[in-house]
DNA sequence: GCCAACGTTGGC
DNA sequence: GCCAACGTTGGC
């Protein structure tokens, strides 16, 4: 099983929408590394830290679960989505998505702050300068380190 | 709202 | 294949 971390933006989809959707089909991802973490790597039973970003308090606050194996993103062709890809052919899909589904919410919020602190997750791709990747594996020492700071 | 740090596009 | 221009992400 692998690790991973996934960013929302609190005022698109929160961890509150993914909970009380349960499951949630992970649109919208046009970044050819972030699309090929959930093609090729992820399965089903995965386990996610759900990171609120772009908000007042960037951070992970709560964590879900890889729930599918990864399919065509659908509003890569819908004309009317923002998501949108003209591009795109139905018989050659360029964007993958994989679904996500609901496990528990985080007593509180570790912030990206209080990550950055810790000497332990150094090399933590989250905290890469210049890192922009809204879907990334996580190490399992990071997993285990992080759920310790809950 | 600003802007650094990217990734993508397209002219050449 | 280079690289300038442009668009996006996301912390602050």
């Amino acid at each position: 099983m692998k690790y991973w971390l996934m960013k929302s933006e609190p005022e698109a989809f929160s961890i509150d929408d993914l909970k009380r959707k349960r499951t949630e089909a992970w649109d919208g991802v046009r970044n050819y590394q972030a699309r090929n973490f959930m093609r090729d790597s992820m399965r089903p039973g995965d386990q996610v830290f759900f990171y609120h970003s772009n908000c007042a308090e960037p951070g992970i606050v709560g964590i879900a679960e890889v729930a599918s194996a990864a399919y065509p993103d659908p509003s890569q062709f819908d004309a009317k989505s923002k998501y949108f890809d003209p591009t795109s052919k139905r018989e050659e899909p360029r964007w993958m998505l994989v679904d996500v589904k609901f496990v528990k919410k985080l007593k509180r919020t570790i912030t990206l702050d209080e990550l950055k602190g810790h000497e332990t997750l150094d090399e933590m791709l989250l905290l890469r300068k210049g890192n922009r990747l809204s879907v990334m594996p996580v190490a399992a020492t990071e997993w285990r380190y992080i759920l310790t700071l809950e």
